[in-house]
DNA sequence: TCGTAAGTTTCCATATAATTCAACTTTTTC
DNA sequence: GAAAAAGTTGAATTATATGGAAACTTACGA
């Protein structure tokens, strides 16, 4: 997991507004959908807080935490907790839903 | 975020599937979206699993630990990583995703 | 109502996520 | 292109999630 540039892996926001899955409500509402996993988290955390015209430190601070933790969430050096995501979309003003897909015949009992 | 009854809380799926969003792709597929937060992670656990018409102990054999974890898991006596909850959805072979809403007006920058 | 299977709880160890601080690098701005 | 601002990194520390074992409780079928 590893092999990739590195450089500017921003993809998110920008790519994402295409297959845009949302515009439920009112005029101004955007909603990202995407698989869970932890590199897309993070640019995903990274993209909101640009959104929002926030620098990390600034972040941080509604947060209450130092930048560089913010960084790290960013670029993902981990695996991560719940409660870290909700604490920062919370601060971003993001709302976080969460969905389980499950096909009905895709499971064998027998082990 | 202890005020309930605590006895069968179990809502989940059988709620759930009334506001079922998806009904994406082929026959049976269900999905089930919620706002993330970690009691409705457990539920979500647990209904999956019965889905599945597992025991705890087989879900745990699944994934490669004890019964008293699964338990853990689906009663969230804890918060919980990302990757513990993709090893569990992986096993009980359902599709997580995630998603994130901003609404652009309601962000004050002042703090 | 007994016995078994399923689920829960507690105690404990270990791994690792969360966090800070400070130095460093990159980007931006003038 | 220098100075300031923004972001990154590494080392160290603290907090806590993961996990096992075993004893316990609950559910459930005969």
């Amino acid at each position: 997991m590893e092999t990739k540039k590195k450089k500017m892996k921003m993809m998110t926001l920008d790519q994402m507004k295409d297959k845009d899955i949302g515009k439920i409500g009112t005029a101004e509402r955007d909603i990202y959908e995407f698989d869970l996993r932890m590199e897309v988290l993070g640019d995903m955390i990274k993209s909101v807080r640009k959104e929002r015209k926030l620098t990390q430190e600034q972040l941080g601070e509604l947060i209450g935490v130092q930048k560089s933790q913010i960084s790290k969430l960013e670029r993902n050096t981990k695996n991560v907790t719940i409660e870290t995501i909700l604490k920062v979309f919370r601060a971003l003003k993001a709302n976080v839903k969460f969905s389980v897909e499950i096909n009905e015949s895709e499971f064998k009992v027998a082990q």
